[in-house]
DNA sequence: ATTGTCGTGCGTCATCAACC
DNA sequence: GGTTGATGACGCACGACAAT
């Protein structure tokens, strides 16, 4: 029984090291090759379903794998008998259906969090970003803020916390008067709606157009603390898979020599 | 010193699922 | 149905490194 469970999945596409078009959605063991171990469920031997390539797939949920240490592994296994296409070879499954199974690939917090292992924490201790400490420090509300560089405004003081920003610019001929607060890197947050002093020649689409502008902008700016956040647990899941596979191979190593030596004493004990 | 390659990180877009 | 967070995919920039 040579083959390798995939943590967060089990398919052989090598075009996604993540394992995404699975069937298997927590597996919290890695078999390694050579290894002899012994499957069993809870009601005896797991009928392997199906082995393709180096994947297996069982039917009964919750089996177990017992090694000889007696070291009990779950297996979370989602295969239910002829619905999932993993088991057909067939490569007429549409996109849609693609998607399907790529979407259920559930998010690295998930994986860590069913792994037991390493808490995934909103921001890491190795978390570069100013904008997560940022972010979390302002305490923002949940509205929409605007981030806008300073200066490039024309700024009065209306005393503590609160001032005024003039934009003068070729459209707004009045200007326009926005109320913010100061952060403490010099960025101003504007809270809520700006505050829009206009004159006539403003038509409401440069508002829409202003407030498409700015929704836009945060939403670039979440976007990218996003996937910013994402990589880094990314990057911590496979930090993590890392050390379970050097882990298990050694226990695999482990495991040989000790078959090799009760091996060789079963032959010797057979000859007397 | 210059150039090509490779790895890595980042920003953005598209898409999906969950939520309201 | 709109919003939001998560994540894959893509392109770009940059540094390291080897070859010339």
């Amino acid at each position: 029984m040579d083959g390798m469970v995939e943590e967060g999945g089990a398919n052989n596409n090598s075009a996604d090291p993540l394992g995404s078009s699975i069937a298997v959605t927590s597996v919290q063991s890695v078999i390694q090759a050579n290894q002899q171990s012994v499957i069993q469920s809870a009601q005896g031997s797991i009928q392997p379903v199906l082995t393709k390539g180096n994947v297996i797939l069982v039917s009964k949920p919750n089996s177990v794998i017992q090694t000889p240490q007696g070291q009990l592994q779950t297996l979370q296994v989602v295969v239910e008998a002829g619905s999932d296409e993993s088991l057909s070879n067939e490569e007429d499954a549409s996109t849609k259906k693609r998607r399907d199974i790529l979407s259920r690939r559930p998010s690295y917090r998930k994986i860590l969090s069913d792994l037991g292992g390493t808490k995934v924490e909103s921001s890491g201790s190795d978390c570069d970003s100013n904008l997560d400490s940022e972010l979390s420090s302002h305490s923002l509300p949940t509205h929409y803020q605007t981030v806008i560089p300073a200066g490039t405004l024309q700024l009065t003081s209306q005393g503590e916390g609160i001032h005024t920003l003039t934009m003068t610019n070729s459209t707004t001929a009045g200007g326009t008067i926005v109320q913010y607060t100061q952060g403490q890197d010099g960025e101003f947050y504007v809270p809520g709606e700006i505050v829009v002093t206009q004159n006539a020649s403003i038509g409401g689409n440069q508002i829409l157009a202003e407030d498409q502008a700015r929704k836009r902008e945060m939403r670039l700016l979440k976007n990218r603390e996003a996937a910013r956040e994402c990589r880094r647990k990314k990057k911590e899941y496979i930090k993590c898979l890392e050390n379970r596979v050097a882990v298990l191979e050694n226990q695999n190593k482990a495991l040989i020599e000790e078959l090799k030596t009760l091996k060789e004493l079963y032959c010797q004990t057979k000859v007397e």
